[in-house]
DNA sequence: ATAATAAGTTAGCCTAAGCTAACATTCTTA
DNA sequence: TAAGAATGTTAGCTTAGGCTAACTTATTAT
């Protein structure tokens, strides 16, 4: 089998993966607050991602052509069926790759790498991980 | 401590990164190519990478600019000593990272799967993920 | 030595996802 | 209930990093 590689981006079109990695964002967040507050408005996301008031309106607008999210101007967003699922599957993966994270013994930044590495892993690599966990708790 | 989220764009700003993901892309390969052979060329690179010849033109230029690669039109590509260390540093990352994904037993595009994830990691968690190897291949 | 081919470059387009400035709507409170 | 504050939207800009089409330069083979 030959060796294939791709720049980043090539991987993304190649995969035509469903969601950006921004998308995951927003949703894993969207579904974080609504487990809060029944109310999630676009100040509230956009002051959770650090990010500017328009570019939420703008992610929202397309998670919502895309049916992970209900949204009608000036009102607040509520997750789709399918938007609720991915958004559980998304916080999962956070919790998992947080707790390797920890338990490899990573001190410094760990929030800032489990956001940036949740995203580079598929569902074989997250299982896998998820089992070296148990094993390494165990293994106290 | 606050948590603080981002979203990936917003750590890569944050961060101001020396290195995007693609350059890191390039640099890597530009390095593993030079191992071969003395002359790496443009139309080299875009193969190894599955990108068109123009993207590696620009890439370069930029490269070149910010004093990774030395390089004049239509000659070939030389990484320069900071090129050179970081390449070196890159390809140790890859390898540390595709070892962990096998002994943790990932079978599916266990290549693809370590090329998304290599830009993800910083060095301490680098650091750990080797330091883990380690144990598990001892643990057989 | 010239014609054909291969390699490289330039220009210009596209998309994602940020941003700011300016405007619109909604909420709050005097 | 009307004014001011807070929230949300729109328009349009920016950057990165792809792409194609068209052109230029280099290499190879007759």
């Amino acid at each position: 089998m030959k060796e294939e590689f791709y720049t980043l981006k090539g991987y993304k079109i190649k995969n035509e993966e469903v969601l950006s990695s921004s998308m995951e964002d927003y949703v894993e967040m969207i579904y974080r607050l609504s487990e809060k507050s029944e109310e999630v408005r676009v100040n509230d996301l956009s002051i959770a991602l650090n990010v500017q008031p328009p570019s939420t309106t703008k992610m929202i607008k397309r998670l919502a052509k895309e049916n992970y999210v209900i949204y009608e101007r000036y009102g607040c967003v509520k997750l789709t069926e399918k938007g609720r699922e991915i958004g559980s599957k998304l916080l999962k993966r956070h919790k998992i790759i947080y707790e390797f994270l920890q338990l490899i013994g990573v001190k410094d930044n760990i929030l800032e790498q489990t956001e940036i590495i949740e995203h580079a892993v598929n569902d074989e690599v997250l299982k896998k991980i998820k089992e070296l966990n148990e094993q390494l708790k165990e293994g106290v």
